[in-house]
DNA sequence: AACTGGATCTAACCAGTGGAAAGATAATCT
DNA sequence: AGATTATCTTTCCACTGGTTAGATCCAGTT
C-alpha cells in the first residue's frame, strides 16, 4: 500500500510529504499541539529525519508560514487580477484564512517561527504590497490599508475561532461582504462593493 | 524576603500566585511555551500543586481567560460608561489587548483551554453584550457589531504580533482613532468620535 | 567495477514536560 | 484529643524536541 509503487527509499520528497503532514496534523488540533514526533511518524519515517529536513520543529513551522504566504499573495494577486473591486480583495483573504486555516494560524504566530528568515520575510513584503494597493503608500493609503487589513483579520480569526455569533450567517464570505460594507475608503472605487 | 512575614505555609494563596505566576510566564514567551512546571517552580512548589489547583494545564489557562474575560469587561464597561462615545469603547478593547497581553493572547486561542467553563462562558456573554451595545441586537445592530469588533480585533492582534507598519506611529490607542474613522456605523452618533 | 564523498535517514540518548497515584503534612471540625 | 479534609510533595510514566554517532544509499570519478 506505498503511494509510491517503488519508492526510490531515500524517500525521494521526505520534505514535501512532512510538510503536508505537519499541514494536516496543524490542521486537526491546530499549531500548538503539533508535534514533530506525530508528523514524522505519519511520514513514515524517525523524527530525526524531520530534524535533519528543516532544523528544528520551528524550521518546520516557519516552512508552512513561508509556503502560506506565498499562497496569500497568489491568491490576493488574483483576487486583485479580476478587477471586481477593492471588496474582493478583503474576500479572498478571509477566504484563504479559512481555506488554510493551518496555514493562516501559523503565519500569524510569530512566537512559533522564524520570523526572520529570509523566504519568510520576502513573502510577507509582497503580501502586504498587495494588501496595501501600492509599494509605496502615503499616509492615508496606509491608515485605509491598516483599517481595511484589520477588518478582514479581525473576521477571519474571529470567525475561526467561532467567536461570531451564528445569527450572521455560517458562509464567511458572505459575512465578509455584509460587515466590509460599514467600510468607507475614500479613495476606493465604491461602484462594485454593492453589486448583488 | 518572602512576600508574607510568616506564610501559613500552606501558603494560603498559592491559587492565586500560581494565576499571577502564569500570567507573567505567557506574557515572557507566549502561551504556547508555557510550562506548568516553570510557574510552579516560580511559585515555590511542585508542578503537582498547580495540577491540584487547577485540575491541569489547559485548567491554568481557563482561569487566566477567565480572568481576562472579566477585566475586559470591566474596562469595556468603564468606557461605555464614560459616554465619550461608542469609538472609545473599541479603544478600550485595544487598550485591554496591549496592556494584558497574556490574558488576550490566551481568551483568543480557545484550543488552550476550555471554552465550555461556566465561568469562561459567562465572562464571554457579559463581554459581548457590551461589544454589541445591546443584550438582543437586531440584524443591523449585529452586522454593525461584528464589523466595529472585527476592525479593533484585527487591529490589536496586528499591532501585537508586529504586521503594522511602523509609519502608524507606536501608540496603539491612537492607531485605533486613526484607523476606526473609516468604519460608519450607521446608527452610532459620531458626535465624539472626531473630538480633538 | 571499485572507491569515495556527500546526502539522507535511523537508533539511541538526553533533559524537560504534563499527568496520575500514593503518601506526607497542615488546617479544621467535632 | 481524635478524625476528617485540604493542600502539597515524591515518584513514576509516556511523550516531546534536540543531539550525536552511525547506517544506508546515491552520484561521480577513476
Amino acid at each position: 500500500m506505498q503511494p509510491q509503487p517503488t519508492r526510490p527509499y531515500h524517500h525521494g520528497d521526505l520534505r514535501a510529504a512532512l510538510l503536508r503532514a505537519a499541514v494536516e496534523a496543524i490542521g486537526r488540533a491546530g499549531p500548538a499541539a503539533m508535534s514533530l514526533r506525530e508528523v514524522a511518524r505519519r511520514a513514515g519515517v524517525s523524527h530525526a529525519a524531520a530534524a535533519y529536513h528543516f532544523g528544528d520543529k520551528a524550521g518546520l513551522l516557519t516552512a508552512v508560514a513561508a509556503q502560506g504566504y506565498r499562497m496569500l499573495t497568489q491568491e490576493l494577486q488574483n483576487a486583485r487580477d479580476a478587477r471586481r473591486g477593492f471588496l474582493e480583495v478583503g474576500v479572498a483573504y478571509v477566504r484563504f484564512a479559512v481555506s488554510h486555516r493551518a496555514q493562516f494560524e501559523v503565519m500569524y504566530r510569530p512566537e512559533l517561527y522564524r520570523l526572520d528568515d529570509a523566504e519568510v520575510r520576502q513573502a510577507r513584503a509582497t503580501a502586504a504590497v498587495l494588501l496595501y494597493g501600492t509599494a509605496t503608500p502615503n499616509a492615508e493609503q496606509l491608515a485605509a490599508g491598516a483599517a481595511a487589513w484589520s477588518l478582514v483579520h479581525g473576521l477571519a480569526t474571529l470567525w475561526l475561532n467561532g467567536n461570531l455569533p451564528e445569527q450572521l450567517g455560517n458562509d464567511p464570505e458572505e459575512i465578509t461582504r455584509i460587515v466590509a460594507a460599514y467600510l468607507s475608503i475614500p479613495g476606493a472605487n465604491d461602484s462594485h462593493q454593492r453589486r448583488r
